[in-house]
DNA sequence: ACCCAGGCATTGG
DNA sequence: CCAATGCATGGG
């Protein structure tokens, strides 16, 4: 059987409840209990399984980009460990035991992404991007591939303010897909100028490279601070602790994964909801 | 009919 | 350096 192994405790549900919390993600579909997506020209049905995930097909092609996909790269151990003198974490980490966030394979995708959810709520954003990857992806089986920046460089503006983008975003995202980046080399560089690096370039600020370094990166000290979320979920849990960002520090080495759970536990605590 | 929602660039002090 | 402003959609 096409198994991919996966650290326990893992909670396949619980991990991918992104996907269909704020409307349905076509190019990260759910489909009755499974999650399907497009890796170069076909589509991988991911269930889960004893031990891991099944994962058809699973091959050279496929694995990697399960792995980044399902957050392979978090050491949930040494979070849970680490967190387990502080009363707060302890308990979230005991509640949401098996949560191991999902990545944003594809660095593009990440950051238009982040893009369609700059200051609207997460719906409408779901409902922007999903039109966007419905007329630019391409359709493999029953989800679709994220537009490329291949095809989003040659693409009006205006075609994506039909889909329901500001004048602005539009520029941003045809704007980002004209940069020459070099992922691979930026991947190498320090949390720090990675951000300096992405806010340099036009409708990329501070919260979206905070985003690229934890969603896609998944590094470890990534702290979105800005996020409001985030902001939301510190509030709710930390009445005391003051200043978000300097608040970071006392999560330090695990910043990424502390604010995932902490907005795991927002998100699915209706009692939090204002 | 409002108002807010996982920001950002722009403008003006 | 900081404050004010406009922007798009969808849910309440």
């Amino acid at each position: 059987m096409p198994l991919l192994r996966l650290p326990e405790p893992y909670d396949f549900e619980l991990s991918t409840g992104r996907y269909r919390a704020f409307g349905p993600d076509l190019a990260n579909l759910w489909v009755d209990g499974s999650l399907r997506r497009v890796v170069g020209r076909r589509e991988v049905r991911i269930s889960p399984a004893r031990g891991g995930v099944r994962v058809e097909p699973l091959d050279a092609e496929t694995r990697p980009v399960v792995r980044k996909l399902l957050g392979t790269e978090f050491d949930l151990g040494s979070f849970y460990e680490w967190a387990g003198p502080e009363p707060v974490l302890a308990r979230l980490t005991r509640e949401l035991a098996g949560l191991r966030p999902p990545l944003a394979p594809d660095p593009f995708e990440s950051l238009v992404t982040s893009i369609t959810a700059q200051q609207i709520s997460l719906h409408a954003a779901f409902s922007v991007r999903n039109r966007l990857i419905e007329r630019f992806g391409r359709r493999v089986g029953q989800a679709y591939s994220f537009p490329t920046a291949q095809r989003l460089r040659r693409t009006d503006p205006d075609e994506l303010v039909q889909l329901g983008f500001s004048h602005r975003k539009a520029e941003y995202v045809v704007g980002l897909a004209a940069e020459k980046i070099d992922f691979a080399a930026l991947e190498q560089l320090p949390d720090e100028e990675i951000k300096a690096r992405l806010v340099a370039i036009r409708g990329l600020g501070e919260w979206t490279a905070d985003w690229f370094l934890a969603r896609h990166l998944a590094r470890p000290r990534a702290w979105p601070a800005g996020d409001l979320g985030v902001r939301k979920a510190v509030a709710a849990f930390y009445p005391e602790a003051g200043d978000v960002r300097a608040f970071g520090e006392r999560l330090e080495p695990f910043q990424n994964l502390s604010a995932h759970y902490l907005l795991a536990a927002l998100y699915s605590d209706r009692r939090l909801e204002p």
